[in-house]
RNA sequence: GGCCUGUUGGUGAAGCGGUCAAACACAUAGCCCUCUCAAGGCUACAUACAUGGGUUCAAAUCCCAUACAGGUCACCA
C-alpha cells in the first residue's frame, strides 16, 4: 500500500490535478501595484460592523490601486449558517455603495476566478487534499473529538503546550495498510495536516500593520478537512482560494494572527507565494468600566441593520467607520471634502494597532455634518426612502405635503454655514411634526411657558398679531419690527438689553413675545427660524388653528 | 499554561530620539452672537505618554522586566 493508494481510496473521483486547476486560474493581468483584495464573510451571523471595517478597507485597497475586489461566501461551517446571512452581506454593501468586481449571488456568477461560494469548491480543495496525502503530508486520523478534548485537558492540567502535534498526534505514525483497512470498515477520519515544523525554530513574518513578527514554527497537525461533509476547514480553504483567486492582499480580523504560523507552513509546503496580510484590530465597547469586544447580542449596534433602522445616511457610516480604520483619515477628508471615501490611499501602518471604541457620537456629529450639507430636496427624498421603510404613516405625511416639508427642510439650509440638527433620519419626526395638521391637531403636548402662564392669553396675543400685524409679504426684516412694535404695545421691551437693563419697566421682552407666538402656533418653544415657519404655514391655517385652540 | 499583540486626557488619536510643559477631532463646560433652537466665533477642560529599571548629553519615542488588557491554542470562521 501507498499513500497515492490511499488517497484514491478517499478520493475515487477526483482526477482533476492541482496543475489542472493552476491552469484554469491562472495568474490575473493586472497592471503593477494593483491589489487583488476579497471580502470574505461566513454567514454564520448578520453583518456587523467589523465586518463593514473590513469590506471598506478592503474596497479602498482596490480601487485605489486599480485592483479587483471580490466577495466570497465561506460557508464551510454548514451547522451554523443563518437563513438571510447572504441576502443580508449583498443588500448592505449595496446600500453602502461598495459594488464587488466579482461575486455568486443568487445563481449568478461574476468573475473568473469562481465559484465564491465554498461550498461549492469542494472538488477544488479534494485536488489540493488528495496531493498532500500522495506526497505524505496530510493523513487521515481517527481520534474521536472526545479523544482529542481528552488530550487538551490532560495538557491544560500538565502545563504543556496545548494542541495535537508530535506524540499528541496518535494516527500520524499509523501505517498506511491499517488506515486504509480502517477506511475500508466507515471509521470516521478528519484528514490532518502532517507538519514537519519544530516549535523551537523561529521564523520571520511580515505583517503589514504591525510591521515584522517573529513566530515559533508551526508543529500543530491541525485537520484540514472535517469528516461529516468533507469541507475544509478555515486554514485549508483560505490557502487554496486566496491562492487560486490569486489574492495579493488579505484583511482580516486580528484574531487571526495566531494562526500565522499555520498558514505560513501550509504555504510554504505547496510553494505558493503567501499573500500579503492587514489583521485589523478589534471593535471595542466600554460597557460600565469594563472594555470588551462588541456583541452582536448584547450591543444593537454591532449590526448593522442599527444604522438603517435609525436612518443614518450611508456615507456616514463610511465616514464613521474609515475614521476607526485609519487615524490620518479625518485629515485627508479635510484636505478633499468630496471625494469619495475609495479615492482615500489606505496606509496599513497607519491602522489602529490596538482595539478602538465605537464611539457613536463621533458617528452623529459626522452624520450631522453630512446631512447638514445635503440639498432639501435630496434630503426629502431620503427621509421618504427610510420613512417608507420604517415608518409607514409619516411617510404619506410628507408624501402628501411634499413641499410644505421641502420648504421646511430648507429653513437655514443651503448655505455655507447649515442648520446641523439631524443625525438621522428617525429624528426629523420629532422636529417636523408641528407643520402638519394632523399631528398638531391630534397633539396634547402640554403649554409651559413661565413669563405667560395663561394659554389664552398666548392665543389672544396670537390672534392680535395675525389680524393686525402679520402679512404674508413682509420680508424677513419687516416681519421682525412687526414684532417688535407688537411688543411695545403690549408692554414688553422691543430689544432685549432694554428688558435687562430696566427689567421691572416691562412685562419681558421681544423674545417673549416670539415664544409665545411660537407657541401658540407650533405648540413648542423651540423651532427653527419662525418666520419662515410662519411663511410655510400661511396666515389662514394659522388662524384656523389660532381659532380651534381658543375654542378648545 | 504556551504563543502573539497592545497600553498617550471621557473617546478616536498625532507623535517614531531633541522643536513635547504633547497636535487635531469628538464629547463636556462657559462666554459672545442671537426672537427660541440649531449653527457660528472665542475660551476652558481634562493633574494624558501603565509602572520600574536601563541606554543616551537628551526618551512618549530605543532596550529589559513587571503589571494590566486583548487575541489564540475546535472536525467555528
Amino acid at each position: 500500500m501507498t499513500t497515492k493508494d490511499l488517497a484514491n481510496l478517499i478520493f475515487p473521483n477526483i482526477t482533476k490535478t492541482i496543475e489542472d486547476y493552476e491552469k484554469e486560474y491562472p495568474e490575473r493581468d493586472l497592471k503593477e501595484g494593483a491589489k487583488v483584495v476579497r471580502f470574505a464573510p461566513s454567514p454564520t451571523g448578520f453583518m456587523h460592523i467589523g465586518n463593514m471595517m473590513s469590506a471598506t478597507i478592503n474596497y479602498c485597497l482596490a480601487k485605489k490601486s486599480g485592483g479587483v475586489f471580490f466577495v466570497r461566501n465561506e460557508d464551510t461551517d454548514q451547522a451554523r449558517t443563518v437563513e438571510g446571512a447572504v441576502d443580508f452581506i449583498h443588500n448592505t454593501l449595496k446600500h453602502y455603495g461598495i459594488y464587488p468586481d466579482e461575486y455568486e449571488y443568487k445563481g449568478e456568477v461574476v468573475g473568473n476566478y469562481g465559484p465564491y461560494i465554498q461550498s461549492e469548491r469542494k472538488e477544488i480543495y479534494h485536488a489540493y487534499v488528495k496531493h498532500l496525502i500522495e506526497i505524505g503530508k496530510a493523513y487521515p486520523c481517527f481520534m474521536s473529538k472526545e479523544e482529542v478534548d481528552e488530550i487538551r485537558e490532560n495538557q491544560a492540567q500538565a502545563k504543556k503546550r496545548i494542541g495535537i502535534y508530535g506524540r499528541y498526534a496518535r494516527c500520524r505514525n499509523m501505517s498506511i495498510d491499517e488506515a486504509y483497512e480502517k477506511i475500508k470498515n466507515g471509521d470516521k477520519f478528519v484528514i490532518r495536516f502532517k507538519s514537519s515544523g519544530d516549535f523551537d525554530e523561529k521564523f520571520v513574518f511580515e505583517e503589514l500593520n504591525k510591521g515584522k513578527m517573529e513566530f515559533p514554527m508551526n508543529d500543530l497537525d491541525f485537520p484540514i478537512m472535517k469528516s461529516e461533509d468533507l469541507l475544509p476547514t478555515y486554514h485549508f480553504a483560505h490557502l487554496v482560494d486566496d491562492h487560486l483567486m490569486r489574492t495579493t492582499h488579505v484583511v482580516r480580523g486580528e484574531e487571526w494572527i495566531s494562526s500565522v504560523p499555520i498558514h505560513y507552513e501550509l504555504f510554504k509546503t505547496f510553494g505558493f507565494e503567501m499573500p500579503k496580510y492587514i489583521h485589523n484590530s478589534l471593535i471595542l465597547k466600554k460597557d460600565g468600566d469594563t472594555i470588551r469586544k462588541i456583541s452582536k447580542r448584547k450591543d444593537p449596534e454591532a449590526l448593522m441593520f442599527y444604522y438603517t433602522e435609525k436612518g443614518y445616511p450611508a456615507s456616514a457610516v463610511i465616514e464613521s467607520v474609515m475614521t476607526i480604520a485609519n487615524s490620518n483619515y479625518e485629515e485627508w477628508r479635510t484636505q478633499n471634502p468630496e471625494a469619495p471615501f475609495y479615492e482615500f490611499d489606505f496606509n496599513p501602518k497607519k491602522m489602529s494597532s490596538s482595539g478602538a471604541l465605537f464611539d457613536l457620537d463621533k458617528l452623529d456629529n459626522i452624520s450631522k455634518n453630512i446631512i447638514s450639507k445635503m440639498k432639501a430636496k435630496d434630503l426629502y427624498e431620503e427621509i421618504a426612502k427610510w420613512a417608507s421603510e420604517y415608518d409607514k404613516e409619516f411617510e404619506s405625511l410628507i408624501r402628501e405635503n411634499k413641499d410644505l416639508v421641502i420648504g421646511f427642510l430648507n429653513i437655514e439650509r443651503e448655505q455655507s454655514k447649515p442648520r446641523k440638527d439631524f443625525a438621522h433620519y428617525s429624528e426629523v419626526k420629532d422636529k417636523i411634526w408641528y407643520m402638519f395638521n394632523e399631528l398638531f391637531d391630534k397633539s396634547d403636548k402640554p403649554y409651559e411657558f413661565k413669563t405667560i402662564d395663561k394659554k389664552s392669553d398666548v392665543y389672544e396675543l396670537a390672534s392680535v398679531y395675525l389680524n393686525d400685524f402679520y402679512r404674508e409679504e413682509d420680508d424677513k426684516d419687516t416681519w421682525f419690527s412687526k414684532i417688535k412694535s407688537l411688543s411695545e404695545r403690549l408692554g414688553y421691551a422691543k430689544e432685549v438689553k432694554e428688558y435687562k437693563e430696566n427689567p421691572d419697566n416691562y412685562k419681558g421682552h421681544v423674545g417673549d413675545v416670539s415664544t409665545a407666538l411660537r407657541i401658540a402656533i407650533t405648540k413648542e418653544s423651540m423651532t427653527p427660524d419662525l418666520y419662515m415657519i410662519m411663511k410655510l404655514l400661511g396666515k389662514q391655517e394659522m388662524l384656523k388653528r389660532i381659532e380651534k385652540l381658543q375654542k378648545s
